[in-house]
DNA sequence: TCCATGTTGTGCGATATACGAACAAATGTC
DNA sequence: GACATTTGTTCGTATATCGCACAACATGGA
C-alpha cells in the first residue's frame, strides 16, 4: 500500500472513538488528547465531528458517545452470517446443558464474544456481544489460540498482558504453550477459576467444512455447582454435538 | 461549529464503515462507493485504511470488516453504565416471566437494543445488543416515542418509512399520534404483531430520578401462548416492579 | 489578589488529502 | 475475437487538515 492510500484522518478518529471504554464515559478534549497521545487540536476536531454526525453528545465540556455508535459494530454483527448461523445452536446447548453458552472469535490478544445464551449471571462481569476477555485465560481464548501456528501464539502471548488473575491463573508462556498443544491434540480446554474465582468453563473449537477453526464455543458453570473435574463428562458431550452440527452448515 | 472543525475524511470513512450490513457481507470498491455516493478514490483509500487498521480484510477485491469493529461499538456498551445496570434485572424480570425481556434506546426513527435476557426464540431475528428495529411499530419505541413532544415526533414519523409488516401494523402518523398520547398516560404499550406474525410485546419507559425516559423495557411473547388481551395482566406488573426497582438507580 | 496550573479555542505555514479525469485491467456481451 | 462496460489505480492540482505556538479563560491555593 502506497502512503497516499491512507487517510490518517479517518485512523485518528477511529483511536478517538476506542479512547471512549469502560471508565470513560465521559471525556473532554484535554483527556481524550491524552490518551489517544494525538494533539488536541485534531481529537478536538475529530470529537466535533462525531458531535455533528450524531455520533457523540457535547455539553461544551465533556462529550460522550451515542448508541448511535453502536451502529458501527453492528454493521459487522449484522453483515457477518456466523453470529446469526451460531445463535440457535447455542439455545439449544444452553437449554440442554441448564448454563450459559457462548461463542468467540479471535481479535489480537483478546477473545471477542459474537453470540451467547445467557442462563444465570455466574461471572461479576456483564458479557454481552462485543465484550472482550484476555484470550490467554479463557477456555475459548486457549482453544483459538490452540488453532494458529505456534510462532504466531509467541507473538500473541508476548503481547499479551499475563496478569494473575487469581492463583489458578497460568501465565508462563512456556506452561501455556504445552497446555495449548494438549488442547490441540485432545480438542477440548477447560479454565478453572483462572479468570475469576468461582467459575468453570470448558471450549470446543468450531471448523468449517474445510478444518479451519472459524470460532469457538463454550459452556461457563459455577465452580460451586460444577467442579471442574466433572465439567469434561458433564457438558463435553454436548459441545461435540453441537460443533458436529455446525461443522457442514460453514462453508467456504 | 466553523468550518474547519470538520475533519471530512474522518466522515467519510464512518460512511463506508456502516454501508456494511444484512445483505453486504463484502463489498468491493465499486459496490462500497455507490453506496455511499463517494467518489471511487475515495472509499478505496478509506478501505485501505480499514484494512491496514485490522478492522477490516481485504482479499483483492472484496472487503469484509474483522471483529476489531466490534470495539467500536464495545466502546458505547461499556462505557455506559445503563446496559450494564439493566441487564440483572432483564436476568430477574425474564425469568419470573418466563420469556425473553430486553432494553432499548431510541436513535433517529430506530430503537436500539443495548441489553437483553433471551428465553427461547421466539422471532425470525436474531437480536443482540446494537441491533435496531423501527420505533413506531415495537413496543419499547412506542414508549420512547411517547416521552418526547409531539413535534419532534412528528419529525420522526415523517422521516420513517411506515411499512405495512402484517395486516396489525399502524401506519397512519395520526392514528400513531393518538396511540403515543394512550402510552403516555397509561404508562404501558402493547404490540399484537405489528413487526412480525406471532409475535406480542409490552413496554414500559424507564425513567431516571428526575423523570426523564432514559430507556425502555419490554417482554417479547409468543402470541399462540400468550393473547395480546392477556400481556397486561401477566407482565404489567412485572414490568412495573422492574421500573420501580430501576428508578432509585438512575440518578443524574 | 496574584500567580501557578490546566484547560479550550484559534491563526498560520507546512503538509496531507480529495477530487475528477485519464488510464489500465478485468469482465461481460454479442 | 472485438466491443462495450465496469472496476481498480494513478496523477496533478486545488483544497482541507495537521501540529504548533499563542491567546483566552477557568480554577484553586498561597
Amino acid at each position: 500500500m502506497r502512503e497516499t492510500d491512507f487517510v490518517s484522518g479517518f485512523a485518528r478518529g477511529l483511536k478517538v472513538i476506542e479512547a471512549f471504554g469502560e471508565t470513560r464515559q465521559r471525556l473532554s478534549i484535554a483527556e481524550a488528547a491524552k490518551l489517544t497521545e494525538l494533539d488536541r487540536a485534531t481529537v478536538r476536531r475529530s470529537l466535533l465531528t462525531l458531535a455533528e454526525l450524531g455520533y457523540a453528545d457535547y455539553d461544551g465540556k465533556f462529550f460522550t458517545l451515542t448508541p448511535k455508535i453502536l451502529r458501527l459494530g453492528h454493521a459487522y454483527l449484522s453483515a457477518t452470517p456466523l453470529p446469526a448461523l451460531l445463535q440457535p445452536h447455542l439455545d439449544h446447548l444452553s437449554e440442554r446443558a441448564g448454563q450459559s453458552a457462548s461463542a468467540s472469535v479471535l481479535d489480537g490478544t483478546d477473545i471477542v464474544y459474537i453470540a451467547r445464551a445467557s442462563q444465570r449471571r455466574v461471572m461479576s462481569i456483564n458479557l454481552t456481544p462485543g465484550s472482550r476477555l484476555p484470550a490467554y485465560c479463557a477456555s475459548m481464548g486457549r482453544v483459538l489460540l490452540a488453532a494458529l501456528p505456534e510462532s504466531e501464539v509467541r507473538a500473541i502471548l508476548a503481547r499479551s498482558e499475563l496478569k494473575q488473575n487469581t492463583a489458578n491463573t497460568k501465565t508462563d508462556p512456556d506452561e501455556l504453550i504445552a497446555e495449548f498443544r494438549r488442547v490441540r491434540t485432545e480438542g477440548y480446554a477447560i479454565i478453572d477459576q483462572e479468570l475469576e474465582i468461582g467459575l468453570c468453563s470448558i471450549a470446543v473449537p468450531v471448523d468449517n467444512d474445510r478444518g479451519e477453526t472459524v470460532a469457538a464455543i463454550n459452556i461457563g458453570a459455577p465452580a460451586a455447582l460444577v467442579p471442574a473435574a466433572e465439567m469434561k463428562e458433564r457438558y463435553l458431550p454436548l459441545l461435540k454435538e453441537t460443533q458436529a452440527a455446525l461443522r457442514p452448515l460453514l462453508r467456504r
